[in-house]
DNA sequence: ATGGTAGATAGC
DNA sequence: GAATGCTATCTACCAT
């Protein structure tokens, strides 16, 4: 392994060391990253030179084969004379990620080399987890080469391509690495999760490119609300509470809000432990709820002469887990299309189901989202509280623990069992799997008892809702529409008018389905609308 | 000034 | 024996 020297300002000269390092060498990768403006360079790259680090990562160093990664530039025309040097092929990708300390994982100890995700390996890593990820992308990076489509080698900078451009293209290649790749992932239990994967790229760069109306004006307008009320408000708690809200949100219109009255964001499917998707610039992930924020989720729009749908999965991880453990008990309850809540109320309160009131109920949901991954009867009375606005001592939340345990004892086995594995951690690694065989691993002192009971469940879940999103991406377009968003358990469409309910029905009923094909011995259930807005 | 991290808080 | 988890983004703080 071998590594440019880090502070090198990226011109021809560096360039060709990298090209001579890379040749008939077995080195792998080698990150250039610049630390002062380069005259060729554009001017937004020049003003913070910080940003600009390329990566360079030899993809077969026989053929003289690079990747070049870019993380600043919005258009890379002004670059291309600086890389059209005399060791092309080079491929260019926008906007990609960095670890720079992946490869210091790897032994390496040279500061500030960046080993990055190609737009192929962003296939192959975050399958397993982002702490085995480089095994994983060792063997996509071995075989890229040869699973790439001619194109992409042809010795041309590609001019000014997206980020939406590169990861189509990754879903273009993405067959073929497959097919490259199969016998290895099999043989780690990892090939139906990295196939899921491919097959939802395609889905997940028509949302980012699809957006979702925002009505900027009205956006802006509720901002200057939250300023307005922290002029005149006192408690220091609702403060700090606009001062989140100003900081966080109120620039997205400016930031983010597209000439077309449509917002985009970057969706990193492959990017958590769990499967569950990351998103960023803006996270529309975290846009505040109606309790948080009034008003603000109803910037949120279709088009005139379309609606959208807007669809999540009832008590989803609470099913997930009931399939997993496995609990008859709340498998059972579920069957019997009886409420889970009202279940652990009626326990608690020694009561039946039927007579259990609105106040026994909320108490019992957080009790059931609570104690599921393995809460402390301490920890929960500050969750109450803080989340639900109960206040309970410290022997009233061991009883709800007690009850939710004697309720649901399916649970209770399955803590056993996941806890009956630190003895082991302490020197040896652990996974954990989700039903699809996505696996986190957890190093020998690493290991934490509830991850280990989470991350299965949140991954399984993700699981089935990607299976949906795939099989979403066809079969809404037949109606003129599109997926436009998805936040964990919630995914959003928009379509024309005309066919809002049949669009409701059908994302309902293949959410249901692509869950169901997971998670086997629970039914699924959806909700779901037809709205003008996000909000309901 | 730049860079890294901790804690708080937004979402699920 | 006890133990929610997964994120992104912002502010504050400390080290260089």
């Amino acid at each position: 392994m071998t590594a440019i020297a880090s502070e090198d300002v990226l011109d021809a000269e560096a360039l060709r060391r990298a090209a001579d390092l890379l040749a008939g060498s077995p080195v792998l990768g080698v990150a250039v990253v610049l630390a002062a403006p380069h005259p060729d360079l554009p001017r937004e790259a020049a003003s913070d030179p910080r940003r600009v680090r390329v990566d360079l990562l030899a993809l077969a160093s026989e053929q003289h084969t690079f990747v070049i990664h870019c993380t600043c530039f919005a258009d890379l025309r002004p670059l291309a004379p600086v890389l059209a040097g005399p060791h092309a092929p080079y491929v260019v990708f926008p906007d990609a990620h960095f670890h720079l300390t992946a490869l210091a994982g790897l032994g390496l100890q040279v500061p500030r080399v960046g080993c990055t995700r190609t737009a192929a390996t962003l296939l192959a890593e975050g399958v397993i987890g982002r702490h085995d990820e480089l095994e994983i992308s060792a063997l996509a990076r071995r075989h890229l080469g040869a699973a790439l489509p001619g194109e992409w080698l042809s010795g041309q900078v590609l001019p000014a391509w997206s980020r939406l451009e590169v990861v189509a293209a990754a879903a273009a290649a993405a067959p073929a690495l497959l097919r490259v790749l199969t016998p290895e992932l099999r043989a780690r239990g990892l090939s139906r999760a990295y196939e899921l994967e491919c097959k939802l790229l395609p889905a997940v760069v028509a949302m980012e490119a699809a957006g979702i109306g925002v009505d900027g004006p009205h956006f802006l307008a509720i901002a200057d609300g939250w300023r307005a009320e922290l002029q005149v408000t006192e408690a220091e708690g609702r403060r700090a509470q606009l001062e989140k809200l100003i900081s966080t949100y109120a620039g997205w219109p400016r930031d983010f809000l597209g000439d077309d009255g449509r917002m985009r964001t970057h969706l990193h499917p492959l990017a958590t432990d769990s499967g569950r998707f990351a998103c960023s610039q803006p996270n529309l992930q975290q846009v505040p709820s109606e309790h948080t924020a009034p008003g603000l989720r109803s910037c949120f729009r279709a088009e005139p002469g379309n609606v959208l749908v807007v669809a999540d999965y009832a008590q989803i991880e609470l099913r997930v887990a009931a399939h997993l453990a496995p609990c008859a008990a709340m498998r059972e309850v579920f069957h019997a299309g009886r409420d889970p809540h009202r279940a652990t109320a009626a326990t608690l309160a020694r009561k039946p189901e039927a007579e259990v009131t609105s106040h026994e109920r909320k108490l019992a949901k957080a009790v059931n989202f609570g104690f599921l991954f393995g809460m402390g009867a301490r920890r929960f009375q500050e969750y109450a509280e803080g989340n639900y606005g109960l206040a309970l001592d410290l022997a009233a939340a061991e009883r709800a623990r007690e009850a939710f345990f004697s309720t649901f004892p399916g649970i209770a086995a399955w803590h056993r069992k996941v806890s009956a594995l630190q003895p082991r951690s302490a020197r040896e690694d652990l996974t954990v799997r989700t039903a699809l065989g996505r696996r986190k691993r957890f190093l020998a002192g690493k290991f934490s008892f509830n991850a280990a009971l989470n991350i299965p469940v949140q991954g399984t879940a993700a699981e089935g809702f990607k299976k949906a999103m795939i099989a979403l991406h066809p079969a809404l377009a037949e109606l003129g529409g599109r997926g436009i968003l998805c936040v964990h358990d919630e995914y959003l469409a928009e379509v024309p008018e005309e066919h809002g309910e049949a669009a409701r029905a059908l994302v309902q009923r293949i959410m249901q389905e692509a869950m169901a094909e997971v998670v086997t011995s629970v039914p699924i259930l959806v909700d779901s609308r037809v709205a003008r807005h996000w909000a309901e």
